[in-house]
RNA sequence: GCGGGAGUUGCCAAGCCUGGUCAAAGGCGCAGGGCUUAGGACCCUGUCUUUUAGGAGUUCGUGGGUUCAAAUCCCACUUCCCGCACCA
């Protein structure tokens, strides 16, 4: 058994102490990995882990290719979950305090201390760094910062006004989700059962009544063709209410949603829903009248409690109209009024006829208007039209227009003449804050936005997106479809933690916003770790300098009391550590953050500073199934140290799967990956360097089996396809070593350490990026000077290849393994075993037909037409099998292996076959006799001999 | 609906871009053997069907097509997963 937790401290303290992985401009060549720095309102679990390990994995691999890499940290205070859980926390909130408790086995005394948001923020960096140490990041911890530090505030000041400069940044209204007790925009998280306060933008269409305006609210401004009539419900009370210079007549609910949307709302006087039934109200854009009828499906919470009626294409209007002229207590007037109500029909959709909302009520036997199907009849009517209708003659301009695009231009028609305005409904409501207070859409007037629509920007964002290097090239597309998704976004918020709004005190910095050019941060968090940058002696023109190496650096040394040689510094610094090398996060960031964080570099810096690579992972999994509170199967980062150790944590999550899987993170391969580790730590205490002094054909094999694994890891890990490259160093060595030591076994050699030592030597320094700790015990237990992190990657010695060694082993291998098979069918127990070569002729033509198959020559006829015209390979005439199987021979083995043993003569088979008698006495007891083909004295009873070819030898068992 | 991704042999999961190395890696599970006082761990062997000669047959969501050759390329269908906004 290991001792995980000593081993880790021990290097761990050996790595910290000797400044391994602090980074400083040097002469060598750079590498700058980040990562998205973490929100610290919990402590990491298992699945954060994952992005973290594969930016470590990342960082360590450069380093050891000989990189000077930087890897910092940050942490991202900003935000508004943190500050919702400090008010839970005052608020006694039972459950948070729980789940504090016992999930995150927070002590009691700090609980306490989290009513004050930076206390949480505070507690859980502390506690997300302590993991990061513990699994063995190689980050540069002199750089950490968090984002209300005071130099940072004046960072994200600077980035907000470059921005502004540019006219990136723009003012406006925009509808949010919004809790009037809070005073607060609120999200999912600031909800009641975390809902998501989604919302839907409907026209209103105002109608008149006498002095009136009675506004109606639909999805389907376009259908205003078709209106017959309004229905209204009787039995509601309705306002009489004063919206900005008008007076409408709106349900309570729909008056105080207007409250919200930036109108002067006053409520003057109340009328009954049933007072209204029969007047005429005025359709405008169509100089009609209609009449307001009663019907029990409309809803005062809906919309503004009165609605339009579509007959031809609403089938709840339809039947509406259909039960109103059976009603038995409408006045008789107004009896003959429905009466003479037709739908008009104004969309032609295939498939429907004139009146489709009647087809479809028909179809589905749709009995009244209470009638539960009609909510999805009209769904499916309304996506058939939309999607497939077109306007008729009768709609005006607008006739021949689908009904998608008629559904825009008639909004905006009818808004610009003010016979319309819009209203915003939440989704599912009612939903409520987490405050308890009902929520409601409300429209923000003065808005700050990030103008993401501005078309130049966009453009370069494109064509960046499109030259970066993005793993996995899968999901490159998708980032371009969000470059052209994206439009203005609100960019500020009123409450929270973070950076005020320069030239609007009023707003706070949003969290996306601010997180999206501090890469370039960690080079000055250095010095301000240090004291010498002091954030009151900071203004734009410093960041100017440093970032864009504007302005003059002596003025600025004065103003911000700086050293001009320190002030150099740091520009060098700079200029030296950027770009980004490679930024690391889990495709969850792709729709906003790393998007925005592509738009911002390029708005703000030139060219040479934009981001050279993204990468994405996906997310983790525990046992197959999604990590979530409400399952209790999400394990705390430490935890899991703890009892698994870090190495086999970082291992278990990183080889199930390629980069953009989700990863399944479970208990049995962490075992099985402890184990395997452990092995090896074993192995490595039994090899020993050495120099063997006659290499023999399996020590050259081994090597060049060595530069090929080598080759295959590299060209892995230069495409992050981490899991493969740590696949071979775990378990495709082992095939190797052990057909090696079969071999040397087999031939009862002594003199095989010093080989052995290389191939471990190679694999341990591979495996190291991976598995840090561990790796360093091995290289120790190797008897190696120095530590695995500092080793360098073992490079491809092309000098180490051997292919006749290659194609040798090969042979033995393959002929081994067809006598395991004619033993295994025949069940037989081998007497004597008998391997016949091929005669010359064979071998010219196998040499001819492997050329003539690499050139993409593989027709049967051609190819024995071709060896007749030749003396030397005439004989195929007595065999024509010979050439089909030979083609078949050389197409099922790999195409560098094809055009190696095209480069190279042909082996010796009959030498190489005789080594295969020690192996065949060790496993069978038997010895092997090789014959050729036609040496007449050979034994040859059942007449084998014949059928053998090049790298298929004939085979006889008794 | 829009956009993206996926469906592989008991399970997980590679392979697909760059067609022939593919009956298809590896891990897990299962079976047999070794080791061990026993269990665990570890090592070896096997794990689609069939076969007393290294072979043959049928497989990679479904159906078509291209090709000497398709898990891999093209078309259609089908099922599943994820994102769709001001939220980290």
């Amino acid at each position: 058994m290991i001792d995980w937790s000593s081993i880790e401290g021990k290097w761990r303290k050996k790595w910290y102490d000797e400044k391994y992985f602090e980074a400083d401009p040097s002469s060598q060549k750079k590498f700058f990995v980040t990562v998205a720095y973490p929100y610290p309102n919990s402590p990491q679990h298992i699945g954060h882990g994952r992005t973290y390990t594969l930016a470590d994995v990342h960082a360590r691999f450069m380093r050891m290719r000989g990189y000077n890499v930087l890897f910092p940290m940050g942490f991202h205070y900003t935000g508004t979950p943190i500050l919702g859980m400090a008010r839970r926390v005052q608020e006694n909130d039972k459950e948070l305090i729980e789940a504090f408790k016992t999930l995150y086995k927070v002590p009691e005394g700090t609980i306490k201390e989290f009513s004050e948001p930076v206390k949480i923020a505070d507690y859980f960096h502390q506690e997300i760094k302590s993991g990061m140490l513990e699994m063995g990041y190689s980050i540069d911890w002199r750089r950490e910062f968090t984002t209300i530090d005071p130099v940072y505030n004046k960072f994200i000041e600077w980035q907000f006004r470059k921005l502004k400069s540019k006219n990136l940044i723009i003012q406006g209204s925009h509808p949010v989700g919004w809790c009037p007790k809070d005073q607060n925009p609120v999200s999912q998280h600031d909800t009641l059962g975390d809902v998501e306060p989604g919302f839907t933008e409907y026209v209103l269409i105002k109608f008149r009544y006498d002095k009136y305006i009675i506004p109606t609210a639909t999805l389907r401004p376009e259908t205003i063709f078709g209106v017959t009539n309004l229905w209204i419900n009787p039995d509601v009370r309705y306002k009489i209410t004063s919206v900005d210079n008008e007076t409408w007549i709106v349900s309570a609910e729909c008056a105080r949603k207007l409250e919200f949307l930036d109108k002067k709302v006053k409520v003057i006087n109340e009328i009954k829903g049933s007072e209204l039934v029969g007047k005429k109200a005025k359709v405008p854009e169509r100089n009609e009248e209609i009449v307001i009828f009663p019907a029990s499906f409309v809803k005062s919470e809906n919309g503004t409690g009165i609605v339009m009626s579509v007959p031809a294409h609403a089938p709840f209007d339809y039947q509406a109209l259909e039960d109103i002229k059976k009603a038995s207590n409408l006045e008789q007037n107004l009896l003959v009024i429905a009466k003479s109500i037709a739908p008009i029909s104004i969309i032609q959709t295939d498939g429907y006829g004139e009146i489709p909302a009647k087809e479809i009520i028909e179809k589905f036997q749709i009995e009244n208007q209470n009638d539960p199907k009609l909510d999805g009849v009209t769904k499916e009517l309304y996506s058939k039209e939309f999607y497939g209708g077109k306007l008729k003659q009768n709609t005006g301009k607008f006739a021949q227009k689908t009904v998608a695009d008629a559904k825009e231009e008639v909004k905006k028609w009818i808004l610009q003449t003010k016979n319309a305005d819009i209203l915003f409904e939440l989704n599912d409501g009612p939903i409520r804050c987490r405050c308890g207070a009902e929520c409601v859409v409300k429209l923000l007037n003065d808005q700050w936005f990030l103008d993401y629509s501005n078309k130049k920007w966009k453009d370069d964002t494109h064509l960046w997106i499109n030259e970066m290097k993005i793993l996995p090239e899968e999901i490159r597309s998708e980032f371009n479809h969000v470059v052209d998704w994206l439009r203005e976004r609100a960019c500020a918020r009123q409450h929270g933690l973070g950076t005020k709004l320069p030239w609007d005190k009023n707003w706070i910095i949003e969290s996306l916003s601010d997180s999206v050019i501090y890469m370039a941060y960690y080079i000055l968090a250095k010095y301000i770790n240090k004291k010498q940058i002091l954030a009151e002696n900071l203004d734009d023109e410093f960041f100017d300098y440093v970032f864009l190496g504007e302005r003059d650096p002596k003025k600025i040394s004065s103003l911000c009391k700086i050293s001009q040689d320190l002030l150099e510094s740091i520009r060098n610094e700079f200029q030296y550590f950027y770009p980004v090398n490679a930024r690391h996060s889990g495709r969850d960031l792709v729709p906003n953050h790393l998007t925005f964080f592509v738009f911002n570099h390029i708005a703000i810096f030139p060219k040479k500073h934009w981001p050279e690579e993204i990468v994405v992972n996906g997310s983790v999994l525990m046992e197959g199934k999604k990590m979530s509170k409400s399952m209790g199967n999400i394990i705390p980062l430490r935890d899991a140290i703890r009892t698994h150790g870090a190495d086999p944590i970082r291992l278990a999550i990183l080889i199930s799967a390629e980069l953009l899987q989700d990863a399944d993170f479970n208990l049995e391969a962490v075992r099985g990956i402890k184990n395997k580790l452990e092995n090896m730590l074993e192995e490595c205490s039994k090899y020993k360097p050495d120099q063997t002094k006659n290499l023999e054909q399996e020590d050259r094999w081994l090597q060049s089996r060595l530069q090929q694994i080598i080759l295959e890891i590299t060209s892995a890990m230069e495409k992050m396809r981490l899991r493969e490259a740590l696949h071979y160093v775990l378990y495709e060595f082992d095939s190797d070593i052990q057909w090696y030591l079969k071999r040397a076994g087999a031939k009862s050699r002594k003199d095989i350490t010093g080989i052995l030592h290389e191939i471990f030597s190679a694999r341990v320094a591979m495996l190291s990026p991976f598995a840090p700790y561990i790796a360093e015990e091995m290289w120790e237990k190797l008897g190696n000077v120095g530590t695995a992190s500092k080793s360098l990657w073992p490079s491809v010695l092309e000098s180490k290849i051997d292919a006749a060694a290659l194609q040798s082993e090969n042979l033995l291998k393959s002929t081994l393994e067809d006598i395991k098979n004619i033993l295994k069918i025949t069940k037989i127990s081998p007497k004597r075993i008998i391997i016949y070569t091929s005669d010359p002729w064979k071998i010219k033509a196998y040499q001819k037909i492997l050329a003539s198959v690499i050139k993409g020559e593989m027709n049967i006829g051609v190819l024995i037409k071709l060896l007749i015209a030749d003396k030397d390979t005439e004989n195929v005439k007595k065999d024509p099998d010979f050439v089909k199987k030979t083609v078949n021979d050389i197409l099922s083995e790999p195409v560098e292996s094809r055009e190696s043993k095209a480069r190279s003569d042909l082996v010796e088979e009959k030498k190489i076959l005789s080594e295969i008698d020690s192996l065949v006495q060790k496993e069978f007891g038997v010895r092997v006799e090789v014959f050729s083909e036609s040496e007449p004295q050979k034994y040859d009873p059942k007449n084998k001999a014949k059928t053998t070819r090049p790298f298929k030898p004939a085979i006889l068992i008794e």
